[in-house]
DNA sequence: TCCTACAATGGACAATGTCTAAGTCAAGCA
DNA sequence: TGCTTGACTTAGACATTGTCCATTGTAGGA
């Protein structure tokens, strides 16, 4: 993700090994790790690297809005990079797998005003939860 | 609950203090609670109930399909006892009020083939998040 | 090259969840 | 009613996930 690394010195990023290491780890298609997961991958890379960090780099992509968290499983929160592109998620409930999908329709419009609560609703998240082809054989 | 009381008898349950406690701590609509807050509640009418206990209750509700988990937030598990009314939720981003929502439509149908990567899909959660009456005056 | 503000580090601490060994008691039975 | 027994509860150790801070290091501009 070097248009990641672009923006990030675009908006003021110091540009440290850390953080190119933490971009790396994260580049890539259906991409859902936990922060220790990532830190365990960006060690291979660069093995002085501390788990503060990888938190605090997490935490700041998260802020300005280039890496999103995802609840899927109810353990560890997993940082997800496919943050410009809206989307959903389909995981497999034996293993874990985490796909990145695209559901027609617009689910905010199937939820009357007399189901809001008086809220002002702004946002969906939609898990679909299933079997992997993987595990299905096994 | 006494029905839940009921259906856990006759599943052969003992019929314990804490076991009753809980129960009742679960009582209502619309509850969301965290362990440690189930626990909470659970000492004020039982002061010598351990955390302990309350983890294996839920856990042995969960197991039984009396109660769900729900991952609403990112921090703890949430256990919701509203288990034999399919529904999804609408949560506060600012102040975590949950409330239960029955939108209109079925968003399994809205997965094509083209995006279920050959899994088995078999539920979906959708959570809606937005802004509660409450934090939207203040 | 030097400075300095920003960033990284290691480790303490907090929050949530799991496990076990020992003691307790609900419920069936004499 | 009073045993007996295995299911249940307890306290606390331990594990995992996440946060915070004091200290040390360094990216990048002067
Ligand atoms: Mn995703
Ligand atoms: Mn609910
Ligand atoms: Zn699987
Ligand atoms: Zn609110």
């Amino acid at each position: 993700m070097s248009d990641l690394l672009e923006r990030l010195r675009g908006r003021g990023w110091r540009m440290t090994a850390q953080r190119r290491v933490v971009a790396e780890v994260l580049d890539g298609e259906h991409v859902h790790l936990t922060a220790d997961e990532v830190h365990a991958r960006a060690v291979d890379k660069l093995p002085e690297i501390s788990r503060a960090t990888v938190y605090n780099t997490l935490g700041e992509l998260v802020t300005l809005g280039e890496v999103l968290e995802v609840a899927t499983d109810k353990r560890a929160k997993r940082y997800d990079p496919n943050a410009h592109q809206p989307h959903h998620h389909l995981v497999c409930a034996r293993c874990g797998a985490i796909r990145d999908v695209h559901p027609t329709g617009n689910p905010l419009a199937d939820l009357p005003d007399s189901e809001r609560f008086g809220f002002t609703v702004s946002d969906v998240e939609v898990t679909y939860r299933g079997t992997c082809p993987n595990c299905a054989t096994a």
